[in-house]
DNA sequence: GGGGGTGGTTTCCCCCGGGATACCACCCAA
DNA sequence: TTGGGTGGTATCCCGGGGGAAACCACCCCC
């Protein structure tokens, strides 16, 4: 059983706006990772996305299915609802994905301070 | 002794804005690979980035430089100039934007096709 | 038939990135 | 003294990304 996203995934990331390195638009780069385990239900990426208001998320998701990133499911039925999963396309980018993560986990703090000293010293 | 810069360098690359992939700005991941053979000028930079105009290749270098990403020296004397470099911080960069142009080369096809066949089905 | 959950859409607004064009100070060589 | 190269600024403008708030159709369950 997959587990539920949890509301604080991202109260840590730093917003990704900051991050120099981006992939697709601002919360693009979120979606996939919350897409990592397998599909998921548009009000399943807003629990950890709570932030973000659902026409940016939604905009966000038809990007990413444009791009074959994603693949949007309707399940029709007793119970209709959507679900969000990586395609092949869309797992291959978790690759230079988690390069670009381990380069920011890794620098971070050294580009923030970096920021920080030309703020200081240019007002 | 290192080579001018061609001034065709990027005339079969895809433009940023369309890469889902980005480095800071739309023209930042081109300016790190033309320093990746070292310093370069402001003038020397433009001649492959003849699209760019100098306000925004400004702008670009100007944040890189305060993501200590690049270095800017002004070089004083007979003839000053001024060079710009990559940090070690901009080099460690290098690795993980190599993964992404990876993945875009392998993918880019893929990746317009399905742009193709999404604006196709909708409209 | 009313309430809640699902999966959004619509409208309004603001700001910033980016482009075009023009202009500029400084220095050197002719 | 005039021209060219260097390394930019200044100004104007436009479009699109992103946020806030409100609204919506559909379906099930009680």
């Amino acid at each position: 059983m997959r587990e539920p996203l949890p509301a604080d995934m991202f109260d840590e990331l730093c917003p990704s706006s900051l991050n120099p390195i981006r992939f697709g638009d601002k919360w693009a780069a979120l979606v996939i990772r919350c897409l990592e385990q397998g599909p998921r239900r548009f009000s399943e990426l807003r629990v950890p996305l709570s932030r973000v208001t659902p026409k940016v998320l939604t905009r966000s998701l038809r990007s990413l299915e444009r791009d074959g990133l994603v693949r949007r499911t309707v399940h029709v039925g007793a119970a209709p609802h959507v679900e969000y999963e990586l395609t092949p396309l869309g797992r291959s980018m978790l690759q230079p994905l988690a390069a670009a993560c381990a380069w920011t986990a890794e620098h971070w703090d050294e580009l923030l301070d970096a920021r920080e000293a030309y703020d200081n010293a240019a007002g």
